[in-house]
DNA sequence: AGCACGCCGACT
DNA sequence: GTCGGCGTGCTC
């Protein structure tokens, strides 16, 4: 019998199967892990086949050293699933199966997975010396209890005895596979009962399909996925549920934890390794059947699925962004096919992918239009900043703001102050017109880089000389330029001195539990004012909170991708839903720049499919995905000089693709990335935007190219979330 | 990734 | 003369 084994290396030139003897003692299986001779030395590898034949020259075969464990860490499933992320984002195998095991079982490391259990054996004579006093209490404990695991043996008696007794044969080695629960229903918590459009929803969803669950916020989304898997676990099926990150909060997840009891996993980033492992391993045995998580619970090891869920399906968290790279969604869908289960997506903004799809049918679409608590939204109010300078306000806020702010105080209630700065990008923008600049090849905005004093456009690479000038209106008052968490608490403080205002940002929140203190103690506090970035965009639901403030909205409009518009639509519903959560009506106020700009139409009135339809528009007339498609190869190497004529290396055979496509390459050039130099590697890229009808070839294409001509230093990126 | 083999400079 | 620099190539 030969074994196709995958290296447990990170390196391109280990990327590919290598063949062994297995040895005929060697009860080795598919999916397994074993330490082989690999040159000179010994490393763990993947079994991911067995065969009776071997491709290799036969006198040059090795035979498997030994095997890590005996049970298939990888389950056939995740097997498939490596060929398939393998293609789809060329990636190394070894790297895609690491990502399927915790850390804690990296790189030699040995889990247990099964009890060992202590048995006496009933064959053999339990006749001791009267001097081995604690073998004797040994075996009548076992005679007392039947059975007892090594380590409380071990702890009771002492590891020695147990050893002496194993060794005599009296006592015998039994490996128990963690039982599995059954799933019982939790006491304490009220079943809430569905309004007839959230039954229909559950009622509709149960087929092996991919259905959107466009559902606006309040409409208790939430609720449809608890039901959807509570009727998955009744038929005995598992369930893997997907979550941004930040919505893991401590009370979320003590609502799970309390309606599913020990049936649930949660698996989020404030465990330990040690903990993490524990997780998986009651997923992986069967003693947990659902998986809550953040982007890396859809590898969780469960088969046998009903159901997969990803809450806010638009969330820029569900795309990998470094090394290995992958989309959340492409994962899902293969899952949910494999295990011929539907996958449902959930959200109150969809993104402008996802919901293309549903209009072409390849999704279902299930609305959830109103709110479960029959509330209307707040009322977003757009206050034109520009007509705040001409005023001669050059503050922050807006008058209005101010003078809601004051009202909310006197009631002794609460606002958020949002603070939209995401990257460290800024752009031009001229200060009396509201002028942005932009790249004249790429219709986004240019962004100021100031080491070289120049602006640039991160989808072409074309640079601009800085404006002294607004071109727009002659005005000379144009900057660059956003505005900080700190300098908007500053001004509140010196605006409402005897009123509590609290910070919430990545500086504020660094140590551990930082981010619950701010928000307690906001919670708290009355009258008080909450001043934070996106983190305080979602799942914190504060019953005083009546006004919301949106400082600066523009900011993510004109950051420089194609998807900005849609992300600040986004943002601006999810913030609003942050105000008039109870009983008092709420408002929020929203400061820009543009007035007129589509997106504030559109996001006031809470009209997401107004948005859609011009946003779709927009995007077809200039062919960006989801009609096209964006391609980035990234080169990154310590050495500039490799890294420079890698990359014209490529570049060069890559345009020859121009002739073979003439019609479907949009766009193609080679730059280098607007970070020039990150983690002391330089940086270069290749940017293609191509026509869908042939972007898989394409792709392949330059997979082939790019391959030929390195070892190493290569990433390939689809419709990438930001170019930096 | 590691480790061996291999062909040119300054050292006991 | 040789110890050792790390370039190139291979590992089933």
């Amino acid at each position: 019998m030969y074994a196709e084994v995958i290296i447990d290396q990170d390196a391109k030139a280990l990327d590919k199967v290598f063949e062994y003897i297995v040895p005929d003692d060697l009860p080795a299986r598919v999916g397994m892990r074993a330490i082989v001779p690999f040159g000179a030395r010994y490393i763990q590898g993947f079994i991911v086949a067995l065969k009776e034949n071997c491709d290799y020259d036969k006198s040059k075969l090795r035979a498997i050293s030994s095997l890590v464990e005996d049970f298939s860490a990888i389950k056939p499933e995740m097997l498939s699933l490596m060929k398939f992320m393998a293609e789809k984002y060329h990636l190394k195998l070894a790297s895609i199966l690491r990502l399927f095991l915790p850390s804690e079982m990296r790189e030699g490391k040995v889990k247990e997975l099964f009890i060992t259990k202590y048995i006496l054996n009933s064959e053999a004579d339990t006749t001791l010396s009267k001097s081995a006093k604690k073998q004797q209490e040994i075996v009548d404990y076992l005679k007392e209890n039947l059975s007892a695991t090594s380590s409380e043996l071990s702890e009771k008696f002492g590891a020695s005895a147990v050893k002496a007794l194993a060794e005599k044969g009296i006592i015998l080695k039994q490996k128990e596979q963690i039982n599995r629960t059954p799933w019982i229903m939790q006491e304490g918590f009220k079943k809430v009962q569905l309004n007839p459009m959230q039954q229909n929803a559950v009622d509709t969803i149960r087929e092996n399909k991919t259905y959107l669950l466009h559902g606006v916020t309040g409409s208790g989304k939430t609720e449809v996925y608890m039901h959807l898997i509570e009727k998955e676990l009744s038929k005995g099926k598992n369930a893997i549920m997907l979550v941004p990150e930040i919505s893991l909060t401590p009370q979320i997840m003590a609502n799970f934890k309390s309606r599913f009891g020990d049936s649930v996993a949660l698996l989020h980033s404030g465990l330990s390794a040690g903990e993490r492992f524990d997780e998986w391993k009651r997923l992986f045995s069967g003693q947990a059947r659902i998986a809550i998580g953040a982007r890396s619970a859809i590898f969780a090891p469960l088969e046998n699925l009903g159901i997969i869920i990803i809450d806010e399906e638009h969330e820029q968290s569900y795309i990998s962004e470094s090394n290995p790279r992958y989309n959340t969604h492409d994962i899902a869908t293969f899952r949910a096919k494999y295990n011929a289960c539907p996958l449902l997506l959930g959200s109150a903004t969809p993104s402008v992918e996802s919901y293309e799809k549903a209009k072409k049918g390849e999704y279902t679409l299930i609305e959830l239009p109103v709110r479960a608590n029959g509330k209307d939204m707040p009322k977003i109010q757009i206050i034109d900043m520009i007509n705040e300078l001409r005023a001669g306000n050059t503050g922050i806020f807006s008058s209005q703001l101010v003078s809601d702010l004051a009202k909310v105080i006197n009631d002794k209630k609460q606002a958020m102050i949002f603070i939209n700065r995401r990257g460290y990008a800024s752009f031009m923008r001229c200060r009396e017109c509201g002028y942005i600049a932009k790249c004249s090849d790429c219709d986004v905005s240019l962004v100021y880089h100031r080491e070289d004093n120049r602006l640039k456009c991160h989808y072409c690479g074309k640079q601009f000389k800085v404006l002294d000038k607004c071109p727009q209106c002659g005005s000379e008052n144009i900057k660059q330029g956003a505005v900080g968490t700190e300098k908007v608490v500053q001004e509140l403080r010196n605006i409402f001195p005897n009123v509590k205002v609290l910070r919430m940002d990545n500086d504020t929140t660094s140590t551990k539990n930082a981010h619950q203190k701010i928000l307690n103690e906001f919670k708290n506090t009355l009258p008080a004012i909450l001043v934070g970035t996106q983190m305080i965009a979602k799942g914190h639901d504060f019953e005083n909170v009546v006004l919301v403030g949106i400082v600066d909205a523009d900011q993510s409009l004109y950051q420089t991708d194609y998807r900005s518009t849609e992300r600040t639509f986004q943002l601006i519903t999810q913030v609003s839903g942050r105000a008039g959560r109870s009983q008092d009506e709420g408002k929020v106020v929203l400061q820009t720049y543009a007035p007129r700009h589509y997106v504030y139409k559109f996001a006031s009135n809470y009209d997401y499919k107004g948005f859609f339809k011009k946003e779709e528009n927009i995007r077809e007339v200039a062919s960006f995905p989801p009609f096209s498609r964006i391609i980035r190869v990234l080169f990154a190497d310590t050495d500039e000089n490799y890294v420079r004529d890698l990359l014209k290396l490529c570049y060069n055979n890559a345009i020859k693709l121009k002739e073979k496509y003439p019609n479907e390459i949009i766009y193609m050039d080679a730059m280098k990335s607007p970070i020039k130099r990150m983690q002391n590697k330089f940086r270069y890229q290749i940017l293609m935007r191509v026509r869908l009808e042939y972007a898989d070839e394409i792709e392949k294409d330059l997979f082939e190219i790019v391959d030929k001509a390195s070892k190493n230093s290569v990433f390939f990126e689809i419709n990438p979330q930001n170019l930096s």
